[in-house]
DNA sequence: AACAGTGTTGCGTCTTACGAAACAATTATA
DNA sequence: TATAATTGTTTCGTAAGACGCAACACTGTT
């Protein structure tokens, strides 16, 4: 193992890291630029973004000259196969309850111990809404998705998770381990959960299990929204609705009560 | 410039290389299948897919130990800009037109010389169907996407791309250029393009052009299936079909006659 | 015209990637 | 059950390839 415990191969480490650089905030890019982000001698970074770009993984915007994630991304990712059972069925269902309750709606599930955004439905009337969180990988214990995954995951998983520090996002996240065990006991009790801008203020989102034929909780559904439209008063009936699609989603997965 | 003329990055160009190699058919590959696909020593190739998976572009299953593509690739391609508000507009509009006519609707566009599909949409009613397609590039004559692509190029641009070798696929791909471009000519009359059993044996396929603000044809709306299910006598309206569509999506980019 | 910033190219250096060989584990075959 | 074949990993030495520096060309701004 080289110097850099866990590195592998240094020049692909770097690739990917130019890849990850692009976001929906930031979808072009330019090389002086990442050579500074990266800490990378900009001829470095031009060859890497050229090599990138020769590949299909990234793109030249002809005026700007500037880089921009490549079309090849799509066929590549169309192809994985991680989840896709739950990601094909649930679609319609998150479709069809976006438009039913006009707020954005996720399907995730844990990779890494975190979790990660693998599906978004955006209804397209609203102009104040939760977008770009495709691909998003956050905390488990400040994420409604990720709440209800630790509540219910079993007690000895559960109480080893609450023993790594929990970082504060905002002035609302838990990061009392007795006060987050006691939150999620009330998931566990009412079979959704909610994070009321503990992950980014002003947002408030919703979760609720879906289950795969054995049992075990393989995905969460959410709906994320603005805390002046998704107020606390809504909570119950958007909690309700999440369970019902998510255990018609389970059913189609096999899963039987 | 080093040895091989175009490249920069080798180990960048392998990882690539390496992301590509999966398939709808292969969504699983070993270190030593790939070590014999691709001519590298295995342990090359254990040390490239293992950095790739540490970046997430791969994951790996732990029985079969055999690698996969990454989740984190979903993420990446939901960044995707290029293209963003055709596809993002055609989506409604494929999913309903798979629903009515029970066919594997695509978007496609064209890029370096070749069509490639950025979207799909396959009905699950059917058994029998043309799936995997999304991130495939195709040859432009023998495709319908890529003969509207030509038929409505400049007089001179078309001249230029018939004058390429066209590569014979199966018995009925057109291979003469007067007898592809007296085709184009049909294209154009009709509105809308078709390939029987031009690129595979038992599949036909018909397109309509996506036209943006300008008039300029961005991408194709296509619907693909057997040939015993979509008959010659079904082409015209199925091409209706996919002109009236075409038209919305187009007039939502801003076209207007 | 001068300056600042961007991105590319040539070059020399040396770090990193590579392949060979050996090894461990698993699977297949007899 | 024993042997053979295959897979994937690790160590090591080598040199090919990646890297950073300096110079350059181009664009935009003052």
């Amino acid at each position: 193992m080289k110097g850099r415990p866990g590195s592998e191969l240094q020049s692909v480490e770097r690739a990917i890291e130019i890849l990850r650089s692009f976001s929906y905030e930031r979808p072009e890019r330019g090389v002086s630029e990442l050579s500074r982000e990266l800490g990378l001698h900009k001829s470095t970074v031009s060859r890497l973004m050229r090599t990138l770009e020769q590949g299909g993984l990234l793109s030249r915007d002809p005026e700007s000259e500037r880089y921009r994630l490549g079309i090849d991304l799509i066929g590549l990712a169309a192809q994985v196969v991680d989840y896709i059972d739950v990601r094909q069925v649930a679609r319609p269902f998150l479709r069809a309850l976006s438009d039913l309750c006009q707020e954005t709606v996720n399907l995730s599930v844990v990779d890494a111990g975190r979790v990660i955004n693998l599906e978004q439905f955006v209804p397209q009337t609203r102009r104040i809404r939760n977008v770009g969180q495709v691909g998003r990988r956050m905390c488990m214990h400040c994420t409604a998705a990720g709440k209800m995954f630790l509540a219910y995951l079993p007690p000895e998983a559960r109480g080893a998770q609450l023993h790594f520090p929990l970082e504060r996002f905002t002035a609302r996240t838990l990061t009392e381990p007795g006060e987050l065990d006691a939150d999620l006991d009330r998931v566990c009790a009412r079979g959704y959960a909610v994070a009321q801008e503990e992950l980014e203020d002003g947002l408030n989102v919703i979760a609720a299990p879906v289950r795969d034929h054995t049992g075990h909780v393989v995905a969460a559904v959410s709906v994320a929204g603005p805390a002046y439209r998704i107020t606390p008063g809504m909570f119950p009936e958007l909690g309700h609705q999440l369970v019902d699609v998510a255990a018609k989603i389970s059913e189609q997965l096999g899963y039987r009560v």
